[in-house]
DNA sequence: TATCATCTAGAATATGTATTCTATTTCCAT
DNA sequence: ATGGAAATAGAATACATATTCTAGATGATA
Protein backbone atom coordinates (compact mmCIF):
# COMPACT_ATOMS: atom_id res chain seq x y z
CA UNK A 1 0.00 0.00 0.00
CA UNK A 2 3.08 2.39 0.38
CA UNK A 3 6.16 2.45 -0.22
CA UNK A 4 9.06 0.74 1.77
CA UNK A 5 11.21 2.78 4.34
CA UNK A 6 14.63 3.59 3.28
CA UNK A 7 15.39 5.48 6.80
CA UNK A 8 14.06 4.90 9.78
CA UNK A 9 13.27 7.58 12.71
CA UNK A 10 16.51 6.32 14.60
CA UNK A 11 18.42 6.14 11.87
CA UNK A 12 18.62 10.13 12.11
CA UNK A 13 18.67 10.14 15.70
CA UNK A 14 21.27 8.07 16.57
CA UNK A 15 23.48 9.72 13.48
CA UNK A 16 22.48 12.93 15.77
CA UNK A 17 23.81 11.65 18.81
CA UNK A 18 26.96 10.99 17.39
CA UNK A 19 27.61 13.88 16.23
CA UNK A 20 26.91 15.44 19.20
CA UNK A 21 28.74 12.93 21.34
CA UNK A 22 32.17 13.53 18.67
CA UNK A 23 31.64 17.13 18.33
CA UNK A 24 29.05 18.74 20.29
CA UNK A 25 25.50 20.13 19.27
CA UNK A 26 26.27 22.38 16.86
CA UNK A 27 27.75 20.10 14.40
CA UNK A 28 24.48 18.73 14.51
CA UNK A 29 23.49 20.38 11.46
CA UNK A 30 20.82 19.04 9.40
CA UNK A 31 23.34 18.85 6.48
CA UNK A 32 25.54 17.03 8.52
CA UNK A 33 23.07 14.34 9.59
CA UNK A 34 21.35 14.16 6.45
CA UNK A 35 24.90 13.61 5.44
CA UNK A 36 25.50 11.05 8.00
CA UNK A 37 22.45 9.14 7.15
CA UNK A 38 22.69 9.69 3.40
CA UNK A 39 19.22 10.88 2.93
CA UNK A 40 17.50 13.63 1.18
CA UNK A 41 16.39 16.72 3.11
CA UNK A 42 12.68 15.41 2.33
CA UNK A 43 12.92 12.37 4.22
CA UNK A 44 14.13 14.15 7.55
CA UNK A 45 11.02 16.60 7.37
CA UNK A 46 8.68 13.43 6.36
CA UNK A 47 9.65 12.34 9.86
CA UNK A 48 10.28 15.25 12.38
CA UNK A 49 8.65 18.68 11.76
CA UNK A 50 11.76 20.63 12.43
CA UNK A 51 15.06 20.50 13.63
CA UNK A 52 14.13 21.72 16.99
CA UNK A 53 12.03 18.93 17.91
CA UNK A 54 13.85 16.86 16.48
CA UNK A 55 16.83 17.41 18.93
CA UNK A 56 14.05 17.81 21.85
CA UNK A 57 12.98 14.38 20.97
CA UNK A 58 16.94 12.90 21.39
CA UNK A 59 17.14 14.63 24.36
CA UNK A 60 14.37 14.23 26.26
CA UNK A 61 14.49 10.28 25.14
CA UNK A 62 18.02 10.18 26.68
CA UNK A 63 17.09 12.07 30.06
CA UNK A 64 13.99 9.89 30.43
CA UNK A 65 15.48 6.23 30.17
CA UNK A 66 18.88 7.94 32.36
CA UNK A 67 16.36 9.62 35.41
CA UNK A 68 14.09 6.74 35.28
CA UNK A 69 17.27 4.29 35.87
CA UNK A 70 18.22 6.76 38.55
CA UNK A 71 15.21 7.32 40.24
CA UNK A 72 14.90 3.64 40.74
CA UNK A 73 18.29 3.16 42.07
CA UNK A 74 17.87 5.12 44.26
CA UNK A 75 14.56 4.01 45.29
CA UNK A 76 15.17 0.36 45.40
CA UNK A 77 18.94 0.86 47.03
CA UNK A 78 19.63 3.91 48.57
CA UNK A 79 21.82 7.23 48.68
CA UNK A 80 25.22 5.44 48.20
CA UNK A 81 24.13 3.36 45.30
CA UNK A 82 22.31 6.55 43.69
CA UNK A 83 25.43 8.63 43.77
CA UNK A 84 27.71 6.24 42.48
CA UNK A 85 25.21 5.17 39.42
CA UNK A 86 25.90 8.24 37.17
CA UNK A 87 29.33 6.83 36.78
CA UNK A 88 28.26 4.00 36.07
CA UNK A 89 25.77 5.01 33.68
CA UNK A 90 28.65 6.90 32.22
CA UNK A 91 30.63 3.77 31.89
CA UNK A 92 27.91 1.64 30.15
CA UNK A 93 26.53 5.03 27.80
CA UNK A 94 29.69 6.74 26.53
CA UNK A 95 27.80 8.44 23.95
CA UNK A 96 24.85 9.07 25.30
CA UNK A 97 26.33 10.46 28.46
CA UNK A 98 28.27 12.78 26.50
CA UNK A 99 25.14 13.93 24.75
CA UNK A 100 23.15 14.10 27.94
CA UNK A 101 25.37 15.67 30.62
CA UNK A 102 28.27 17.31 28.78
CA UNK A 103 25.83 19.68 27.64
CA UNK A 104 23.12 22.31 28.79
CA UNK A 105 19.30 21.49 28.15
CA UNK A 106 18.98 24.57 26.44
CA UNK A 107 21.58 23.60 23.87
CA UNK A 108 18.47 21.50 22.50
CA UNK A 109 15.59 22.84 23.62
CA UNK A 110 16.49 26.29 22.50
CA UNK A 111 12.92 27.89 21.72
CA UNK A 112 9.89 26.55 19.77
CA UNK A 113 9.29 23.19 21.76
CA UNK A 114 5.90 22.11 21.16
CA UNK A 115 3.56 22.19 24.21
CA UNK A 116 3.82 17.83 24.51
CA UNK A 117 7.81 18.49 25.06
CA UNK A 118 7.69 21.13 27.33
CA UNK A 119 4.89 19.31 29.32
CA UNK A 120 7.46 16.19 29.10
CA UNK A 121 10.36 17.78 30.30
CA UNK A 122 8.41 19.61 33.22
CA UNK A 123 6.85 16.53 34.08
CA UNK A 124 10.89 14.97 34.03
CA UNK A 125 11.98 18.02 36.49
CA UNK A 126 9.07 17.38 38.82
CA UNK A 127 9.54 13.61 38.61
CA UNK A 128 12.66 13.90 39.79
CA UNK A 129 12.51 16.58 42.65
CA UNK A 130 9.67 14.29 43.90
CA UNK A 131 12.01 11.00 43.76
CA UNK A 132 14.71 13.40 46.09
CA UNK A 133 12.11 14.86 48.00
CA UNK A 134 10.07 11.31 48.80
CA UNK A 135 13.62 9.86 49.65
CA UNK A 136 15.01 13.13 51.89
CA UNK A 137 11.50 12.90 53.89
CA UNK A 138 12.92 9.29 54.69
CA UNK A 139 15.78 10.70 56.28
CA UNK A 140 14.17 12.54 59.03
CA UNK A 141 15.96 15.63 60.06
CA UNK A 142 14.79 19.03 61.31
CA UNK A 143 14.55 20.57 58.12
CA UNK A 144 12.87 18.87 54.97
CA UNK A 145 14.00 21.53 52.55
CA UNK A 146 17.75 21.95 53.94
CA UNK A 147 17.67 17.90 53.73
CA UNK A 148 16.09 17.71 50.56
CA UNK A 149 18.79 20.49 48.80
CA UNK A 150 21.52 18.22 50.82
CA UNK A 151 19.96 15.10 48.98
CA UNK A 152 19.97 16.45 45.81
CA UNK A 153 23.62 17.93 45.85
CA UNK A 154 24.89 14.62 47.34
CA UNK A 155 23.41 12.93 44.16
CA UNK A 156 23.26 14.90 41.54
CA UNK A 157 25.31 17.83 41.98
CA UNK A 158 28.09 15.95 43.18
CA UNK A 159 28.00 12.97 41.03
CA UNK A 160 27.67 15.17 37.49
CA UNK A 161 30.42 17.40 38.28
CA UNK A 162 32.42 14.19 38.77
CA UNK A 163 31.72 12.68 35.55
CA UNK A 164 32.11 15.83 33.64
CA UNK A 165 35.50 16.64 33.61
CA UNK A 166 36.07 13.08 32.36
CA UNK A 167 33.36 13.88 29.40
CA UNK A 168 35.08 16.71 28.54
CA UNK A 169 38.16 15.36 28.09
CA UNK A 170 36.47 11.84 26.15
CA UNK A 171 39.40 10.03 28.76
CA UNK A 172 37.73 6.80 30.55
CA UNK A 173 35.92 7.28 34.03
CA UNK A 174 38.91 6.65 36.40
CA UNK A 175 37.72 4.30 39.46
CA UNK A 176 38.90 6.69 41.61
CA UNK A 177 35.80 9.13 40.85
CA UNK A 178 33.53 6.93 42.48
CA UNK A 179 35.51 7.30 45.70
CA UNK A 180 34.95 11.48 44.93
CA UNK A 181 31.60 10.87 45.09
CA UNK A 182 31.41 8.15 47.68
CA UNK A 183 33.41 10.67 49.99
CA UNK A 184 30.75 13.69 49.51
CA UNK A 185 27.99 11.16 49.81
CA UNK A 186 29.13 10.03 52.96
CA UNK A 187 29.95 13.54 54.40
CA UNK A 188 26.80 15.02 53.42
CA UNK A 189 24.65 11.99 54.04
CA UNK A 190 25.50 10.15 57.02
CA UNK A 191 24.49 6.07 56.91
CA UNK A 192 22.45 5.49 59.34
CA UNK B 1 45.01 65.17 15.41
CA UNK B 2 41.51 62.94 15.07
CA UNK B 3 37.94 62.18 15.72
CA UNK B 4 36.97 61.84 19.64
CA UNK B 5 35.75 58.40 20.29
CA UNK B 6 31.88 58.24 21.17
CA UNK B 7 32.02 54.67 22.22
CA UNK B 8 34.78 52.03 24.32
CA UNK B 9 35.97 48.90 23.63
CA UNK B 10 34.33 48.36 26.97
CA UNK B 11 31.28 49.89 25.76
CA UNK B 12 30.85 46.47 23.95
CA UNK B 13 32.39 44.17 26.27
CA UNK B 14 30.21 44.86 28.81
CA UNK B 15 27.10 45.10 27.03
CA UNK B 16 27.92 41.92 25.48
CA UNK B 17 28.56 40.37 28.93
CA UNK B 18 25.23 42.09 30.07
CA UNK B 19 23.38 40.22 27.03
CA UNK B 20 24.95 36.58 27.57
CA UNK B 21 24.21 37.10 31.72
CA UNK B 22 20.43 37.54 30.80
CA UNK B 23 19.73 35.24 27.93
CA UNK B 24 23.12 33.24 26.96
CA UNK B 25 26.13 33.63 24.66
CA UNK B 26 23.44 32.78 21.65
CA UNK B 27 21.82 36.15 22.88
CA UNK B 28 25.44 38.08 21.94
CA UNK B 29 24.94 38.75 18.15
CA UNK B 30 26.84 41.33 16.73
CA UNK B 31 23.32 42.56 16.11
CA UNK B 32 22.24 43.16 19.64
CA UNK B 33 25.43 44.07 20.68
CA UNK B 34 25.18 47.07 18.17
CA UNK B 35 21.95 47.79 19.50
CA UNK B 36 22.50 47.54 22.70
CA UNK B 37 25.57 50.25 22.24
CA UNK B 38 23.93 51.82 19.97
CA UNK B 39 26.77 52.21 17.58
CA UNK B 40 27.33 50.93 14.00
CA UNK B 41 29.00 48.15 12.77
CA UNK B 42 31.77 50.19 11.66
CA UNK B 43 32.29 50.79 15.26
CA UNK B 44 32.94 47.38 16.28
CA UNK B 45 35.04 46.01 13.26
CA UNK B 46 37.12 49.43 13.80
CA UNK B 47 37.80 47.80 17.40
CA UNK B 48 37.81 44.36 17.30
CA UNK B 49 38.73 42.31 14.09
CA UNK B 50 35.67 39.34 14.05
CA UNK B 51 32.95 38.39 16.72
CA UNK B 52 34.57 35.25 17.70
CA UNK B 53 38.02 37.49 19.25
CA UNK B 54 36.10 39.69 20.69
CA UNK B 55 34.18 36.64 22.94
CA UNK B 56 37.45 35.64 23.04
CA UNK B 57 38.35 38.57 25.01
CA UNK B 58 35.40 38.74 27.16
CA UNK B 59 36.48 35.53 28.50
CA UNK B 60 40.14 35.18 28.50
CA UNK B 61 39.78 38.87 30.50
CA UNK B 62 37.33 37.46 33.52
CA UNK B 63 38.77 34.09 34.04
CA UNK B 64 42.33 35.64 34.14
CA UNK B 65 40.97 37.84 36.87
CA UNK B 66 38.45 35.23 38.88
CA UNK B 67 41.49 32.22 38.51
CA UNK B 68 44.22 34.78 39.65
CA UNK B 69 42.28 35.83 42.78
CA UNK B 70 41.29 32.28 43.14
CA UNK B 71 44.92 30.65 43.37
CA UNK B 72 45.95 33.83 45.94
CA UNK B 73 42.86 32.79 48.21
CA UNK B 74 44.58 29.18 47.82
CA UNK B 75 47.91 29.78 48.59
CA UNK B 76 47.39 32.27 51.71
CA UNK B 77 44.33 31.19 53.12
CA UNK B 78 44.28 27.14 52.56
CA UNK B 79 41.99 25.09 51.07
CA UNK B 80 38.30 25.66 53.23
CA UNK B 81 38.77 29.41 52.17
CA UNK B 82 39.05 28.65 48.19
CA UNK B 83 36.69 26.07 48.23
CA UNK B 84 34.45 29.16 49.51
CA UNK B 85 36.04 31.45 47.45
CA UNK B 86 33.83 30.65 44.62
CA UNK B 87 30.32 31.39 46.63
CA UNK B 88 32.22 34.48 47.61
CA UNK B 89 32.67 35.84 43.84
CA UNK B 90 29.44 34.85 42.38
CA UNK B 91 27.66 36.96 45.19
CA UNK B 92 30.00 39.80 44.55
CA UNK B 93 29.96 39.11 40.81
CA UNK B 94 26.71 37.91 39.90
CA UNK B 95 26.82 39.45 36.23
CA UNK B 96 30.05 38.22 35.59
CA UNK B 97 29.20 34.98 37.46
CA UNK B 98 26.74 34.03 34.90
CA UNK B 99 29.03 34.87 32.22
CA UNK B 100 31.80 32.97 33.41
CA UNK B 101 29.96 29.97 35.15
CA UNK B 102 27.01 29.01 33.48
CA UNK B 103 28.61 28.71 30.06
CA UNK B 104 31.42 26.31 28.93
CA UNK B 105 34.85 28.07 27.37
CA UNK B 106 33.64 26.16 23.51
CA UNK B 107 30.46 28.62 23.66
CA UNK B 108 33.26 31.29 23.56
CA UNK B 109 36.01 29.95 22.05
CA UNK B 110 34.66 28.08 19.28
CA UNK B 111 37.08 28.31 16.94
CA UNK B 112 39.58 30.93 14.82
CA UNK B 113 41.23 32.18 18.00
CA UNK B 114 44.49 33.98 17.25
CA UNK B 115 47.89 32.44 18.65
CA UNK B 116 47.75 35.11 21.28
CA UNK B 117 44.27 34.27 22.65
CA UNK B 118 45.03 30.09 22.58
CA UNK B 119 48.41 30.77 24.59
CA UNK B 120 46.75 32.81 26.99
CA UNK B 121 43.97 30.07 27.34
CA UNK B 122 46.68 27.24 27.64
CA UNK B 123 48.95 29.56 30.20
CA UNK B 124 45.36 29.93 32.21
CA UNK B 125 44.62 26.28 32.63
CA UNK B 126 48.67 25.50 33.52
CA UNK B 127 48.99 28.50 35.83
CA UNK B 128 45.68 26.66 37.58
CA UNK B 129 47.03 22.59 37.77
CA UNK B 130 50.40 24.61 38.89
CA UNK B 131 48.75 26.10 41.81
CA UNK B 132 46.56 22.80 42.62
CA UNK B 133 49.26 20.82 42.13
CA UNK B 134 52.06 22.80 44.49
CA UNK B 135 49.09 22.70 47.28
CA UNK B 136 48.77 19.55 47.09
CA UNK B 137 52.57 18.43 46.99
CA UNK B 138 51.78 20.41 50.79
CA UNK B 139 49.42 18.07 51.94
CA UNK B 140 51.83 14.77 51.25
CA UNK B 141 50.30 11.83 51.14
CA UNK B 142 51.52 8.64 49.26
CA UNK B 143 50.23 9.80 45.40
CA UNK B 144 51.12 13.07 44.24
CA UNK B 145 48.53 12.32 41.37
CA UNK B 146 45.95 11.22 43.25
CA UNK B 147 46.32 14.35 46.17
CA UNK B 148 46.04 16.82 43.12
CA UNK B 149 42.69 15.33 41.88
CA UNK B 150 41.29 14.89 44.82
CA UNK B 151 42.12 18.57 45.46
CA UNK B 152 41.02 20.09 42.36
CA UNK B 153 37.73 18.50 42.27
CA UNK B 154 37.21 19.50 46.42
CA UNK B 155 38.60 23.27 45.76
CA UNK B 156 36.84 23.37 41.79
CA UNK B 157 34.71 21.29 40.82
CA UNK B 158 32.60 20.96 43.56
CA UNK B 159 31.94 24.59 44.05
CA UNK B 160 30.98 25.29 40.56
CA UNK B 161 28.21 22.61 41.20
CA UNK B 162 27.17 23.95 44.00
CA UNK B 163 27.44 27.79 42.72
CA UNK B 164 25.72 26.68 39.30
CA UNK B 165 21.84 25.54 39.75
CA UNK B 166 21.70 29.02 41.52
CA UNK B 167 23.07 30.99 38.18
CA UNK B 168 20.99 28.86 36.18
CA UNK B 169 17.65 30.08 38.19
CA UNK B 170 19.05 33.19 38.52
CA UNK B 171 18.38 33.18 42.48
CA UNK B 172 20.43 34.67 44.94
CA UNK B 173 23.04 31.81 46.51
CA UNK B 174 22.00 31.10 49.69
CA UNK B 175 24.44 30.36 52.90
CA UNK B 176 23.68 26.93 52.87
CA UNK B 177 25.64 26.19 49.67
CA UNK B 178 28.76 27.30 51.82
CA UNK B 179 27.39 24.34 54.03
CA UNK B 180 27.49 22.01 51.68
CA UNK B 181 30.76 22.99 50.10
CA UNK B 182 32.50 23.29 53.00
CA UNK B 183 31.40 19.69 54.45
CA UNK B 184 32.28 18.03 51.04
CA UNK B 185 35.89 19.87 51.02
CA UNK B 186 36.55 19.25 55.02
CA UNK B 187 35.84 15.33 53.52
CA UNK B 188 37.75 15.34 50.78
CA UNK B 189 40.39 17.18 52.80
CA UNK B 190 40.62 16.21 56.12
CA UNK B 191 42.15 19.88 58.13
CA UNK B 192 45.24 18.97 59.91
C1' DT C 1 -1.61 -5.04 -13.14
C1' DA C 2 -3.62 -0.60 -11.66
C1' DT C 3 -3.97 2.12 -7.70
C1' DC C 4 -2.41 5.22 -4.42
C1' DA C 5 -0.45 6.31 0.01
C1' DT C 6 4.08 6.63 1.47
C1' DC C 7 8.46 7.74 0.88
C1' DT C 8 12.62 9.48 -1.65
C1' DA C 9 14.87 13.20 -4.19
C1' DG C 10 17.16 17.39 -4.32
C1' DA C 11 16.79 21.92 -6.19
C1' DA C 12 14.98 26.29 -4.67
C1' DT C 13 13.90 29.43 -1.04
C1' DA C 14 14.00 31.86 3.32
C1' DT C 15 16.25 33.64 7.10
C1' DG C 16 19.52 35.14 10.34
C1' DT C 17 24.01 36.63 11.15
C1' DA C 18 28.83 38.09 10.48
C1' DT C 19 31.57 40.95 7.87
C1' DT C 20 33.07 44.25 4.31
C1' DC C 21 33.02 48.45 1.86
C1' DT C 22 32.75 53.11 0.66
C1' DA C 23 31.55 57.34 2.17
C1' DT C 24 31.38 60.93 5.55
C1' DT C 25 32.23 63.23 9.94
C1' DT C 26 35.09 64.99 13.54
C1' DC C 27 38.83 67.14 15.89
C1' DC C 28 43.67 68.11 16.79
C1' DA C 29 48.23 69.78 15.23
C1' DT C 30 50.10 72.63 12.23
C1' DA D 1 41.88 77.72 8.44
C1' DT D 2 43.18 73.20 6.99
C1' DG D 3 45.11 68.53 6.22
C1' DG D 4 44.75 64.17 7.66
C1' DA D 5 44.24 60.35 10.92
C1' DA D 6 40.78 58.17 13.45
C1' DA D 7 36.21 57.30 14.05
C1' DT D 8 31.32 56.96 12.72
C1' DA D 9 27.71 55.46 9.54
C1' DG D 10 24.97 52.07 7.54
C1' DA D 11 23.97 49.99 3.19
C1' DA D 12 25.61 46.04 0.66
C1' DT D 13 27.52 41.49 0.70
C1' DA D 14 28.65 36.82 1.90
C1' DC D 15 27.59 32.79 4.00
C1' DA D 16 25.70 29.05 6.58
C1' DT D 17 21.71 26.72 7.75
C1' DA D 18 16.85 25.39 8.12
C1' DT D 19 12.90 24.57 5.60
C1' DT D 20 9.73 24.20 1.61
C1' DC D 21 8.22 22.61 -2.68
C1' DT D 22 7.30 19.88 -6.61
C1' DA D 23 8.26 15.82 -8.93
C1' DG D 24 9.04 11.15 -9.17
C1' DA D 25 9.77 6.33 -7.36
C1' DT D 26 8.16 2.27 -4.91
C1' DG D 27 5.59 -1.64 -3.55
C1' DA D 28 1.63 -3.82 -0.96
C1' DT D 29 -3.01 -4.47 -1.87
C1' DA D 30 -7.30 -4.90 -4.44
Amino acid sequence: MARTAQFSRDDFLRCAGRLIAERGPEAATTAAILNGVGAPAGSFYHRFTSRDLFLGELWLGLAERYQTEFLACLRTQGALAAALFTPRWVRDHPVEARVLLLYRKEDFASRNWSADFTRRAADLAEHLTGGLRDFAAGLGGPSPDETFQRVRFALVDVPLAAVRRHLKDNTPLAASVDDLVGTCCSALIPPA
